[in-house]
DNA sequence: GCTTGAGTAGGAAAAAGTGGGAAAAAATAG
DNA sequence: CTATTTTTTCCCACTTTTTCCTACTCAAGC
C-alpha cells in the first residue's frame, strides 16, 4: 500500500504535508481519516490509516486487562493513538505530545512500510540509521539460513 | 471511544480542562457525568464514563467478600472513586485526596485508552514511560508469536 | 513561456484551554 | 448554633491553538 521515503517540512503550527502518492491512497480510499501514534521501539510516530488502526487497536484491547505489561502497551499505543483528518491541502497537523515525543523539528522524514507511514525527526533518523543498517545485517544472515532470504534475492 | 494523548494544566483550584474530543463524547453520551478514582499498579488517576464505572463497580463488588485481597482491591478502587460533573468550560475538579494520591501538580498528561482515560502527573509519566516501553517490549515477543501483532504490523 | 500540481507559509475566525472574581455551599471553630 | 474560613460553583475575560482559506514558490511538463 505504502512504500517510498520522502522528506518534508514541519511547519511552525505542527504541520505535516502528506507525501502525495500517500495522499492520494489515503484521501481516495479512507476519506483523508488518519491515525497517528508512537512507536514501541522507536523515536519515531506511526500513521495509519482509520480502519487499518482500528484493527490494531480491538486487538490491544482484548489483552488480558489486568496485567501491568498489558496495560503499558494499550497506555503507549492506544494512549497516543490520535485521529487526525487530512486538511484541505493534504496536510496533519501532528499533536504537540507525538511531536514532542519524537523530537520533531522543521525537517522531518517520511516512510511508506506497508500498512504504516513512519514519521522520524530527519536529524534523528541520520542518528539511528547506521544502526538500523547494522541490526538489519545481523538478521540477514540469520534468515538466509532459516526462512530462506537468499530465495527472495534481498 | 478514548484515545490519544494531551498535556493539560491543573489550576490552582484543583481544576483540570477534560481535552475537547473527551469531552465531546463525556458530554454527548453520558451527560457530563465521570468518575475519578486511583489505579492499582501506577501512581495515576482513573476517569470513567458513568455508566462505564458503575458496570465496573458492581463485578467488583460480586468478588468473593471474604477474600482479604478482594476486599483491598474494593477498598482501593471503590473507596477511591469520586462522582465528578463537567463544570460550564468542560472541566472536572479533582479531590484534594486524589491530587496527592498521583502526586499531581501544575502540569499534567492526559491519556485516553479505550473505556478509561489516564490522569498522570507530567513528571511522573516522564518518570515511568522508559519502564513503560520495557514492559511492552516484554508482551510484544509474546505476542507477536501468538496473537499475530506483527501480522498487524505494528 | 505558461500551466499544473506539489509543497510551504501565514492571515483571520473559531474553538480550546487557562485564570480568576464573586456568590453559594460546605467545613471548621468557638 | 452561630461565626469564620475554606471549598466549590457559576460566571466572565484573556491567551493559545486549531481550522479554514488564500496565496506564494518551485519544479516538471506541455
Amino acid at each position: 500500500m505504502f512504500r517510498g521515503s520522502n522528506s518534508v517540512t514541519l511547519d511552525a503550527r505542527g504541520r505535516m504535508a502528506l507525501p502525495a502518492r500517500f495522499r492520494q491512497v489515503v484521501l481516495e480510499r479512507f476519506d483523508g481519516q488518519v491515525v497517528v501514534t508512537i512507536d514501541l521501539h522507536e523515536r519515531c510516530l506511526l500513521l495509519y490509516p482509520l480502519p487499518e488502526w482500528e484493527e490494531i487497536e480491538s486487538s490491544l484491547q482484548s489483552l488480558a486487562n489486568m496485567r501491568p505489561s498489558a496495560r503499558a502497551i494499550q497506555r503507549l499505543l492506544i494512549g497516543h493513538a490520535t485521529d487526525v483528518q487530512l486538511d484541505g491541502h493534504g496536510r496533519v497537523l501532528l499533536p504537540p505530545t507525538l511531536r514532542e515525543f519524537a523530537a520533531l523539528e522543521k525537517r522531518l522524514t517520511v516512510f511508506g512500510i506497508g500498512r504504516k507511514i513512519e514519521i522520524w525527526s530527519e536529524e534523528r533518523w541520520r542518528e539511528r540509521e547506521e544502526n538500523s543498517r547494522s541490526m538489519a545485517s545481523e538478521v540477514t544472515s540469520e534468515l538466509t539460513e532459516s526462512a530462506g532470504l537468499d530465495a527472495l534475492s534481498i
